[in-house]
DNA sequence: CTTGAGCGGTTCGAATTTGAACTAGGCTGG
DNA sequence: CCAGCCTAGTTCAAATTCGAACCGCTCAAG
């Protein structure tokens, strides 16, 4: 239970203030470009890769790690804007699709370029091909073992 | 402005998931171990680790990637739980240095076994020493370059 | 000196997030 | 079939967070 080592530090603070600096910028440029909050993004774009364009609100939950209240807030909120759709399940009367509309597709495209372009300009870019690698393989491995033991839901909610 | 290779967004997704596990696994054991928020723990550790263990409050909010209001907030609920003191600047009226209290020392000692615990499980442990290095230089280098950028304040608050 | 811009923090209201009930449906053993 | 337990989502109040407006102070230019 010693302390960490001076490079296990530098990789943990790392890993934290890149994420948190990020996330604030995607944060006012979406908001500026799209009106979509990155939280929101995230949802959106969830979406949009799964196939039917929909998604169950749990597996949407867990995907973007946020509680089931906090999701039930956020698609409401996206509903309301008209891009997404609640859809009921016809096998399971509890469950809910959130489903992404035609205008919510395009206002995900609208904020992709910028999105995208943020990812580059401040991760891709900075590192060489080999650190990128690297980052995926080893996050890609850590965040496996978190959902397998976690079962990715748990306390969540 | 194209897409992210499947490399690339398999890197930031596996970043942000990632953090965001850990941040939420990190909450729920420091609230039960020591009832601090991981936040809470954050500012704290950078307090201690400052000389003199105080820091003017841009400076932490700076550090830890909040908005000024937030830090507030969050000075003074650790301020009325003792574990931090507000103290004026002598050569500039304006300015409000945290110190770490006693208590709040000992509350963060407390929390660390379980806070380094989680790490080494969770990240560390998880990743050959090569692989931690490469992220500690790869996103210790986007980092000093977003700081840089935004001189670590800017629209914070 | 004396504006006037800018800094450092706080305050305030609105938006978001959380966790703990709660509502309802499903599902299994008896 | 039925009790008891689990699951999926929602609701609600409380805690946190954000951004904009604000206050008092500093500092440099005139």
């Amino acid at each position: 239970m010693g302390r960490l080592s001076t490079e296990e530090q530098r990789a943990w603070t790392a890993l934290r203030t890149t994420y948190a600096l990020l996330h604030q910028r995607m944060d006012q440029q979406l908001k500026r470009d799209a009106g979509l909050s990155h939280l929101q993004y995230e949802i959106l774009a969830r979406l949009a890769a799964a196939p039917e364009r929909e998604l169950r609100m749990a597996e949407l939950a867990c995907a973007i790690a946020a509680s089931k209240s906090g999701l039930t807030y956020q698609i409401g909120q996206l509903e309301r804007a008209g891009l997404v759709q609640r859809r009921a399940c016809p096998s399971d009367v509890r469950a809910v699709y959130a489903v992404l509309t035609e205008d919510g597709a395009s206002r995900l495209s609208l904020a992709g370029a910028g999105y995208v372009g943020l990812v580059r300009e401040l991760l891709v870019d900075v590192l060489s091909p080999e650190q990128l690698r690297v980052l995926a393989e080893g996050l890609g491995e850590a965040n496996r073992r978190m959902q397998d033991f976690e079962d990715c839901d748990g306390s969540l909610g």
